[in-house]
DNA sequence: TTAATTGTACTAGTGCATATAATACAGTTT
DNA sequence: AAACTGTATTATATGCACTAGTACAATTAA
């Protein structure tokens, strides 16, 4: 469970925290109902206080993609696909706005697809 | 020279009247050498502190989109091609960023492209 | 049984960036 | 002379992220 902080950027520390283990989760490395940190590990390992850590799990339940159980410790959910799809989906909508804003820019659907990593 | 600014997103305003400059210039709806409003004009009509235009606008000096002159205005710079491609490059290598985040998610160049608006 | 660990909950305080408020100055324009 | 320009300064308010410290009840392991 390797998570990575960039403490120089905007994004706050709570928010990179769901979005490393939402990562994770969708790449498999942990396993739907495996145990994962306790708060007070991970904060002491990312040298941060529990209560940030704290507020990233309460937002990862809240998303369905960890469970937290009292004085047992928190687990991911059993059922996870639907929290990867819906990570795609907001990829893609993202990526999709950037285009457009791309083609007010006046370039054309194929020059901005030269532009891309998309090719084999 | 409409300015939309979003209240509630996390982005300060200082921040999106920049870019919406930036946008203004890169449609050529702003052309080179041209007025803009003045900052109390800007703040005034946008309900805002003038401070934070000015802020605005000094980031927009520094990045050779404007030029402003003491007690004459401030105005479009006459050279405005190289902000205009940097704009480009910007948001080229944001989407190539998501879409590295994609494949890392398990799909392939293939499955990205159906999902984007690049089709005729 | 005892000690350590778990999630949970709460209050208080700090630091920082954003934004506001209120002036003031020097130069230009009308 | 009046209204406008950019520039500059100081002080203040605000919200958010984060820290600090503490406490509780339940579980686990020695």
């Amino acid at each position: 469970m390797n998570i990575n902080i960039d403490y120089q950027t905007r994004i706050p520390i709570y928010e990179q925290i769901v979005r490393e283990i939402e990562n994770l989760v969708t790449l498999e490395i942990l396993k739907p109902g495996s145990q994962i940190m306790s708060i007070r590990d991970l904060a002491c390992s990312l040298s941060i206080n529990p209560n940030t850590v704290k507020k990233a799990y309460d937002i990862l339940e809240n998303k369905k993609i960890i469970v937290s159980k009292s004085t047992k410790g928190c687990f991911i959910a059993d059922d996870v696909t639907s929290a990867k799809n819906s990570k795609i989906n907001e990829i893609v909508s993202n990526i999709n706005e950037l285009i457009k804003a791309l083609e007010n820019l006046g370039l054309s659907k194929e020059d901005i697809l030269k532009k891309l990593v998309l090719k084999d």
